[in-house]
RNA sequence: GGAGGCGUCGCAUAGUGGUCUAGUGCGCACGCUUGGAAAGCGUGUAAUCCGCAAGGAUUCGAGAGUUCGAAUCUCUCCGCCUCCGCCA
């Protein structure tokens, strides 16, 4: 959610980042309604003053009309609120001078690549073919355990997964290893190590809905009789961590690294991605989720966006690092990166990170202030990035380190954590 | 799942219908004192909204209700603690 402030005093800002991220609000509207809203608080607090006198006179008479009048009054202030703050929630963040305007996915512009794609001297195999002949991806069993876009990811494959996780929360609880990446990305800000966290999967919805992420209800599994969901990410549970909360400036940055299941329903994406498990209902992620003061926002986005190569590299995963465009940018965020890997069974590149900057966007809705050393309070600002995806990660590993006969080189980085060098 | 207790300004606690404009302690900030510090003393210390300001309004877990008036009474919900049961 923005600040109808901020919105008043810079309307052509928002309405120009309202028609670039394609939707189509009248902030006219919304203008006049504030008024309205404004004019009904007013007199409503003039009523309620009113009201405290005549209690403190115990002037029963009086007290009694002025509480119908203020019921009367209150009914009608509600009402706008509520068709306020609707209008509200559906304004988008606005995006970042630096981010390209577009339509959609094809506009957005490559800002980097790192590593030579394989080149191979027999025709490579895709994931599903290479994890299935080793026994170590099972489509077929979950589909009949519990349905399409499940898997049972076995053996060597399980062994990789956890050494991954190893070696990303190694990395990020290093402050030395952080600073050696700051350094090389050239950002300056203080180095705070992150917070490894086991974050619930299950979320209330009121809660998911103040993250201002519009995953649309759809796309979540949803447990009405429990009033719960479940999360779509470890964000959904990390963000709001600090909910109606004020942080100290001192106490800032802070950084939270969580390892969770996550849950997408994957309504509307039907006959995308249906081979193997690119596109999972169910798939487990490191995701990195921090606070930080407004003006080193944007750094703390490249540094995570560095901390994200920085794993890709460890691997040696060829990548291309992506801005993404105003039409295909995520609706509460100020300016998103997506790191795009290798995968030679698709033969092209597949999202497998995303750092999404939402400034004070979602913290805004959440609550989640911050108080400055000289007393003022603000929204904090909020970054949340992915440190690795590991449904993706094991496609990417398993096509681009393939052998002829069907082998799999596992990166030397993890192999201390497996005690081999080849899944075969 | 059963029984009981409890949710108050960062933390701890007082407050059982009007004197609560929410007290006190700790913490924190500033000042005095000091060569400097500690201690001591003094002052200040929640947020949100409206307003240029003066000031006003709202919030005592959340919501609804009773009342001229609610932290305080009633109802519903949520959370926490203790004991019992079950259990990785």
């Amino acid at each position: 959610m923005l600040d109808i402030k901020f919105i008043r005093e810079n309307k052509d800002i928002v309405a120009a980042a309202i028609k670039n991220k394609k939707r189509d609000i009248n902030l006219d509207i919304l203008f006049h309604l504030h008024d309205k809203k404004k004019t009904l608080s007013q007199k409503i607090d003039e009523v309620n003053r009113q009201r405290n006198e005549a209690a403190k006179k115990r002037d029963v008479i009086a007290g009694s009309d002025l509480k119908k009048e203020v019921e009367k009054i209150q009914s009608e202030s509600t009402a706008v609120d509520k068709e306020f703050l609707a209008l509200m929630m559906k304004i988008p963040n606005i995006h970042s001078p630096d981010t390209p305007v577009g339509e959609d996915e094809n506009q957005n512009k490559v800002i980097r690549t790192w590593g030579e794609k394989p080149v191979f001297s027999f025709a490579p195999k895709d994931h599903l073919e290479l994890g299935t002949n080793l026994g170590i991806i099972d489509t077929e069993t979950a589909a009949k355990i519990t349905g399409s876009r499940f898997s049972y990811i076995k053996g060597d494959l399980a062994m990789l997964q956890f050494a991954l996780i190893q070696h990303c929360l190694k990395k990020l609880t290093n402050a030395g290893e952080l600073e050696k990446i700051a350094k090389a990305a050239n950002v300056e800000i203080p180095m705070t190590p992150f917070i490894p966290v086991l974050p619930p999967v299950f979320v209330k919805p009121a809660v998911q809905n103040r993250m201002a992420r519009f995953l649309t209800p759809e796309e979540h599994y949803m447990f009405p009789d429990d009033d719960l969901m479940l999360v779509g990410s470890a964000e959904h549970t990390l963000g709001p961590i600090h909910m109606d909360s004020i942080i100290e400036e001192k106490n800032l940055p802070i950084r939270y690294v969580g390892y969770s299941s996550a849950f997408r329903r994957e309504a509307g994406s039907h006959g995308k991605d249906i081979k193997g498990i690119i596109r999972q209902h169910q798939f487990d992620k490191l995701e990195m989720e921090t606070f930080c003061l407004p003006e080193n926002s944007m750094q703390e986005q490249d540094f995570l966006v560095a901390i994200q190569e920085s794993i890709l590299q460890d691997l040696g995963l060829p990548y291309q690092v992506v801005m993404v465009c105003t039409g295909d940018m995520g609706f509460p965020d100020y300016r998103q990166i997506d790191i795009e890997t290798w995968m030679p069974g698709q033969n092209k590149y597949r999202e497998t990170h995303s750092a999404d900057l939402t400034a004070s966007f979602q913290s805004r809705r959440l609550n989640t202030r911050v108080r400055r050393n000289d007393g003022k309070i603000e929204p904090v600002h909020m970054n949340d990035a992915t440190a690795i995806a590991l449904g993706r990660i094991h496609v990417a590993i398993l096509e681009n380190f393939q052998e002829a006969d069907g082998s799999i080189r596992i990166p030397k980085v993890l192999v201390p954590y497996i005690g081999k060098d080849k899944i075969e």
